[in-house]
Parts: structure tokens; sequence; C-alpha cells
RNA sequence: GCCGGGGUGGCGGAAUGGUAGACGCUACGGACUUAAAAUCCGUUGGGCGCAAGUCCGUGCGGGUUCAAGUCCCGCUCCCGGCACCA
């Protein structure tokens, strides 16, 4: 019995509230490893709890993966979709400072109201899983897999200029400066010489690389993290001094160029600055070398006007003994190649400029495929000419034979280089995961032993980073005291902590097995859910934690952790909701809460039109009078249901096929991400409905919108006369024949021009069809006059008459 | 400079090479109401026309095609990423 007498309005709150408590009483998203059933795996990037909370923005993110997952769901998949915190970071450990409070105290406080927010979506988490980055019985395992790296060989310890955030008082990674300002604060970034620990990442640059081909990863992203890695084939070079035997090395992607080198340039790093320079150069060369140090790296990139010394020195080129001065300038960089160049001003942009800031010789060595030299530079490929027997010879083949020549001599090597540097690691702040080495006296640098982790924060008083390269774990006097594993005596930890990253970097995995305490996690249950299917987040991670995760990930495989080398099968970036055209944030005071507007409207609404906003990928601006019309939706849809259930309506073929034709239109858009037109579609049903319908259709509509609107499609399902949760149903299948039309719409054109459309059964031949589109006015007054020269029949959809 | 992505009504946006503007918002008109809100119905790319109709229209200029928002060539503007990586 499902009739009832008297219509209800619909009403939001109560019908959340209901569904709410529903789920958590039946536990239906409880799910466990079940081989008998397909898995999805459906992960969102996990957020960093802020004291601002959540906005409309982030609610798209998290609205599109629990799509996807009740989606897969009803498709028979055991879904994982699970969320948790990724609660080390500094503006805890920044509001400890200015408080004096405990930065897990103000991080619990944050994640107590997320997790309230999160509720509001109706999302269909499984809080049992939850994991927390600063929880010990986690970020043992973040310590552990750093003790694995340590152990590889991996993880090094080396004094270095790297890139040093004078505000967030802390050492940063490549990655995280974005044109030579911090990327969390903004600040100009400073070098500091500081004693780090790296990780070896560079090691993977070859499969960070090759392997990204096979993932099904926006192609921005892709293109992002390849040029960001940075492949170069080239080949190292050896030069002498003119007046010793002894060498240095260059580094080029033009040895087809050597005989056009007119001069070399050493970055003003280069140790080998000091042993050439002649005593005439040697205080112009001190001072240059002074002032670009003292450049900050954005002073350095905001002008590119070419400076440089000559250091008095020569050297000579190997394939003509050619006499050539050496020079230094800033413009070579110190940490990449060798950090000296040859410069060939002829076929290079930069030497280019530089040659002709200093006045030095410029001398083209690569003609056009003609054999004319065009306007320098010239940068193409081409044949090579003033270049001895080399003469004629192609670039490609040019470069092969030189280095093979000078490879015979023991002077060149063939080579690859990345842009990629290793991975500055340790961070000089307080709330982050330690880094579990100390530091003996007799032993030196020992590992912490791995039964002896967690190493946990200790309690301090004073959060204030030193700025001196120093933690504030440091100045713990009974923390940093310790003794040695190796061999009992006095000994002193490490003081540096890890950079958020590492907690994000495998916590993935930590989802399939959250409480395990024996083990990073069961390794069947790796085997079960991971790698991740679907893998939801902005795209501000792009060259962060993507290549960290995929990192670690190779390197857990080398280990043995996973079978698999990429961790996120596909990607997908959501756009951004921004509000006067700007991204929403606390500081510009442009957030919209959805707190309110889930009050107001209800979290389905809100769902539905965070879907409806746009399409998925593309930013979108948010307005208020949009969530409007998906609330009319809505009650339009519960009004659907009303009014039919109190009248008996009987299912018509034609009712069938159009039920037919939105599971078909439902299902194609969510595969392709058409969250947008989903919405569309589900309108445009409504619109065709009218006012009533049959009971059949109604309850396929209900299974159709549970993913969108949960609590609505449960609520619906109910005042059907089901009794269990509508997600235990299955996904509905479009039967194709009942997607065959009876009568279709044929547009008729005349010479390609519009004219029209007729209706016609769908069996109709081309001549009824033409016959009954020459009876439209607009196509006799254009065919008039006009001989007919052919016709194009498109079945179904157009008829072309070509006139002439 | 290099590499991506994009430019469609008043707005957000739809369109496997096949009736451009689905769907929604806004605005306007109407019904209901004592009135308003809500709801429902209608109109809503621009021009001409009483109408039938007709012309124009997807950043600009060419091209391919029976047919182009969609494909090709050249430009332009906007957004994002990288940026002295030899």
């Amino acid at each position: 019995m499902y009739g009832r007498d008297i219509m209800s309005t619909y009403n939001h709150k109560q019908i959340e509230r209901k569904w709410r408590q529903a789920w958590e009483e039946n536990q239906i998203y409880k799910i466990k490893a079940d081989s008998s059933r397909p898995k999805f795996y459906c992960l969102d990037m996990f957020p960093y709890p802020s004291g601002s909370g959540l906005h409309v923005g982030h609610w798209r993110g998290y609205v599109l993966s629990d799509v996807w997952s009740r989606y897969k769901m009803l498709q028979g998949y055991q879904v994982l979709h699970p969320m948790g915190w990724d609660a080390f970071g500094l503006p805890a450990e920044n509001d400890a400072i200015k408080r004096g409070i405990h930065p897990s105290i103000s991080t619990d406080k944050n994640i107590a109201n997320f997790k309230r927010q999160l509720h509001e979506i109706g999302a269909m988490y499984d809080w049992d899983r939850e994991i927390n980055t600063t929880d010990p019985d986690y970020f043992k395992w973040t310590q552990w897999i750093f003790v694995q790296m340590y152990k590889k060989g991996l993880a090094y310890r080396k004094q270095m200029p790297i890139n040093f955030c004078p505000s967030c008082q802390t050492g940063l990674a490549n990655e995280e400066v974005v044109g030579g300002e911090c990327e969390r604060c903004g600040s100009a970034v400073e070098k500091r010489n500081l004693q780090q620990w790296m990780l070896k990442i560079t090691e993977y640059a070859d499969r960070l690389l090759g392997s990204l081909k096979t993932l099904d990863w926006p192609e921005k992203v892709l293109k992002m993290q390849e040029s960001w890695i940075g492949r170069s084939e080239g080949a190292e070079i050896s030069f002498s001094l003119a007046d010793s035997d002894q060498q240095f090395v260059v580094y080029t992607t033009r040895p087809d160029t050597l005989f056009g080198a007119t001069y070399m340039v050493l970055a003003p790093e280069h140790e080998f600055i000091q042993q050439i320079t002649t005593p005439e150069q040697s205080k112009l060369v001190q001072s240059y070398i002074e002032k670009s140090l003292s450049k900050s790296s954005i002073e350095r990139m905001a002008s590119k006007e070419k400076t440089g010394v000559f250091t008095g020195a020569y050297a000579i080129n190997p394939v003509n003994q050619e006499k050539i001065p050496i020079w230094i300038s800033d413009y070579v960089l110190i940490d990449y190649g060798s950090g000296a160049i040859m410069a060939v001003p002829a076929h290079d942009d930069r030497d280019y400029e530089f040659a002709k800031v200093f006045d030095l010789p410029i001398r083209p060595v690569i003609a056009d495929l003609n054999g004319n030299v065009p306007d320098l530079p010239f940068v193409m490929d081409g044949k090579l000419v003033n270049s001895g027997k080399y003469d004629n010879l192609l670039t490609a083949d040019g470069k092969k034979a030189i280095v093979a020549d000078l490879a015979n001599l023991g002077i060149a090597e063939a080579t690859v280089k990345f842009k990629m540097r290793d991975w500055v690691f340790s961070r000089q702040r307080y709330w982050g995961e330690p880094i579990p080495i100390i530091y003996c006296d007799d032993c030196g640098e020992v590992l912490v032993p791995e039964g002896e982790l967690p190493i946990r924060l200790p309690e301090v008083d004073n959060y204030q980073p030193t700025g001196t390269g120093e933690s504030p774990l440091a100045a713990i006097e009974d923390w940093v005291n310790t003794t040695c594993p190796s061999c009992g005596k006095p000994a002193k930890r490490e003081t540096n902590t890890m950079p958020q990253w590492a907690g994000s970097c495998w916590y993935y995995l930590r989802y399939v097995d959250p409480q395990n305490l024996q083990a990073i996690a069961d390794p069947n249950r790796i085997k079960y859910w991971t790698p991740v299917d679907l893998y939801v987040g902005g795209v501000e991670h792009a060259v962060l934690h993507l290549l960290y995760s995929r990192f670690y990930t190779m390197f857990l495989h080398d280990i043995g952790v996973v079978d698999f080398d990429e961790p996120f099968t596909r990607l997908f970036n959501q756009g951004m909701v921004t509000k006067e055209g700007v991204k929403m944030s606390k500081s510009k005071g442009n957030v919209v809460n959805p707190d309110e507007l889930v009050e107001h409207y209800g979290a389905d609404s809100l769902r539905i039109y965070e879907l409806f906003i746009g399409p998925p990928e593309v930013d979108a601006e948010w307005m208020d009078s949009g969530i409007e019309g998906v609330y009319r939706f809505i009650q339009r849809v519960w009004n659907l249901f009303e009014r039919s259930l109190t009248t008996t309506v009987a299912s018509t073929k034609e009712s069938e096929q159009r039920t037919h034709r939105l599971i078909a239109t439902v299902t194609e858009r969510i595969e392709a991400f058409k969250l947008n037109t989903v919405v569309s579609a589900f309108m445009a049903y409504l619109n065709e409905v009218g006012n009533t319908t049959d009971k059949q259709s109604l309850e396929t509509l209900a299974i159709l919108l549970g993913p969108m609107a949960p609590h609505l499609a449960e609520e619906l399902w109910q005042i059907l006369g089901r009794t269990s949760s509508i997600f235990l149903e299955s996904w509905p299948v479009a039967d194709p024949k009942m997607l065959v039309l009876d009568q279709v719409t044929v547009g008729i054109q005349v010479s390609g021009k519009t004219r029209g459309a007729v209706t016609v059964s769908a069996d109709a031949s081309q001549e009824d069809i033409q016959a009954e589109a020459m009876t439209l006015t607009s196509v006799r007054n254009s065919l008039d006059g006009k001989e007919v020269v052919k016709v194009i029949y498109v079945p179904g959809r157009i008829l072309n008459i070509v006139a002439r």
C-alpha cells in the first residue's frame, strides 16, 4: 500500500535528519574487504583542518566523489570512500606560538568542527576508518618509511644552500617555492646554507616520468609533472685550462655546436673559480660573487639583463684547440648540470644576449637545411658548418659524432639530466613528525630502532622557531638528550621535523587498515583495495603532493609493501568555486558558508547545486539565485511523487521509453563526469513527465536520484512503500530496445541552411520525409526557381536538399 | 618566451561534423490572491515584418565539406603552469 490521501510538503530538515540518523544506525556504509565483490576505492584529498571550516568550494569535490561512490555502490561495488585529517602544519603551530596552547588541542577542536560540517554533506564516509596524520599510531609509520628509505640510502644529510622562508622560519623544498616566493605564505625566499635531510627523489626521476603515460589523469597535471621532472639528453664534456692540465666539466644538450663555443661560463658559486682567477681579475670576481650571493632568488629572477665578469683564465676547446675565455655569471645555475657551460652565442638565446653585452665573438656553426645561415641566434636544428670534418652533418648526427669522438679521447660522455632536484625534507619547526635519527659522538648518525617508533613530540613551553635553522625541539633538553641505540652512550636526537607532505604521501594505504599496530596495513587488505581507483582534489597539488606520493609509492613497491608503482589510477581535479571572480578565502572575506545553506535549503539542494553550477573541472562563480532553482527542482520532484501516489497512473510504452532514456542519459553523463548535465537531464525529464506518472517510473527515478540527493531518494523510496535502504538496490540498466523512438523529428535544410523540421514515424523513408518537407513554406520558398542537385539524408537527423 | 586550457544570449552553461542556445538563473507578461510571498502558465540571441516569413548570429580572417561552435591554416584576447635548467 503506498497510496496516501493527503499531500505533504517537502521538509528537508526533517528528512535529512532522519536519514542521517538511519544511516548511522544501520551502518550501511561500513565496509570490509570482500573478495567476492569488485571493489572501488574513491578517495578525496584529505583536508588540513583549518580554523575557518568548510566553505562551498570544499563541498564541490566532496560531493563529486560521493556521487561516484554511491553510483558505484549501486552498481554492486564494494566501495571504500574514507576521510581523514592532514593535521600537521603551520597554522596550528603559529596559533600555538601566539596563544601558548598545544597545537594538538586546536587541531582537535578544528577536526570536530570539520567533522560536523562534513556530516552535513551526507556523504557515505565510513568514520571507523578516519585517520589523522598527527596520531602517533599513524606517524609511527611515516617515520617507519623514513627509516626504510634511510636504510636504502635514499635519505641523506647534506650541508647546502637551500630555500628558506623567513616568515615561516623554515627551509622549503624546491616544489614549495613558486616564482621565488613561499608557496604557503608568499614571502620572498632566501638562500641559507644549512645542514639538511634530503630524500633522493631524483633516483626515481626516470620512473616518475616514464609511468606518467600509464595514468588516467588530466593532461594538464601530466604535463606539469613532466616539465617539473624536466628530462634532457646531452653530454658532459671536459675542458682543459689553457695553462695547466686541470679540467672542468660542462653539460650541454648541443654538443653539435661545440665549434661555435666562444667562451665559457661558471656559476658564481662554482668552486673552480678560486683556482683559476688571475690576480688582476681577482677583485672584480670576488665582488661579483658577493653581489650575486646576496641576491634573493626573486631578485635574481627579476632582472634578466646579463651580468658577469671575466676570470682572466682560458680553456681549450677540445675539438679545435682554440683558446677561449672563462667568465662567471649568475645566469648559470650552480645546481644544474655541472654549474658550468660552454657558451655558443650563435645558437643560444642567453649566450647571445651575454655575448652582445660583453662584445664577445659570435660564430655561427649551424645553418638551415639549405645551407643558409639564418638570423642569429638560431636555436633550431640544422646542418653543421664551420665545424671542420663535421661539416654538413645534421644536428642529430653531429651530436652523436662529436660526442663519440670525444668519448674515445675520454673527455666526453652522453648523459641525461633532470631539472628535478632532491627533496629538502627537514623543517625547523615543532609541529611535524620528528625525524628518527640519533647523533652519537662515537657512532655518528644512528637510526632509531624500529621497535622504538614512534618518536613522539615532547611537550614544550615555547613553540617559537629559533630562526637559526634549529627547531624549537632543540631547546627541550630531556627530549634531545638520549642514549645511542648502538653503543648506549649519551647521544642527541635529531631536532628537525618532517614536512607536511610526509604524512600525506602514503595515507591512502592506511585507510585500508587504519588501526593496524603491527604493520603499515595488512597485505591482503592492501592487495584488495589499492591502488585508488578515483582520486578527487584540487589542481594545486599537481607537482607537490602528487609527485611526492608517487615517489613514496614507487619506493614502497621496491621494498615489497605494495605491488604497483602508481597510487592513483584516475585523477579528477575539480574547479574552484569563486565569488566575484576570486577564490574563496577567509582573508578575502568572500566565503559562502554551507551551514546556512544547508539550514535553509537542505544538503540535497546544496549537493545538486554544487553539481549544477558548471562543468566540474572548471572554476565556477557562486550565485545565490542558482540554489533557489535547484530547491524548486527538488520540490517539483517531491510534488510529482506526492501527486502520483494519491492517484493510480498506469505505465505506458511512452512512460517506459522516457524512463529508459533517462537511465541511459544519466549513466552516460555520470561516466563522462558531466555532472552538471546530469542535473539538466533530470530537470528536462521532469518537464516532460507532467503532473503525475506511474509507480515504475517513480522507482527508477528515485534510484537515479540517489547519488546526487541521497536523503531525498531514501525518503522517496520509503513513501513508495519500501522498507530497506535505496542504496541496497541496483543501478538500473537501460534496455536498448526502449531507446528506439517511434517518431523522429528530422531537420530540413536547403543547401545546408536550416529551413524547418518535420516529425515523422521512425520508419519513414527518405521519400516520405522529402515529400513532407516540400509542404513547408520556407522550403518551397528557398527552392523556388532552383534545380535540385542532390539530396542528403542522415537517418533520423537531417535531410539536406541541395539546389542550384 | 615556452607549454596547457579557453572565447557561444542579459548571466551560468548545452550541443557523437547534422535543427546552435538544452537545462537553469534573471527580466517581462498573465493566472491565483483583498494584497504580497510562494506556486502555476507564457515570452525571453539580434534585426525587419500585422503575419506567413526573412536576414544576421558561437573572438577575428581564410579554408575543407552537401553541412562547421565542432575539422584544418593564420591571427587576436583571456585564464592557468613553467620560466636564465645550458
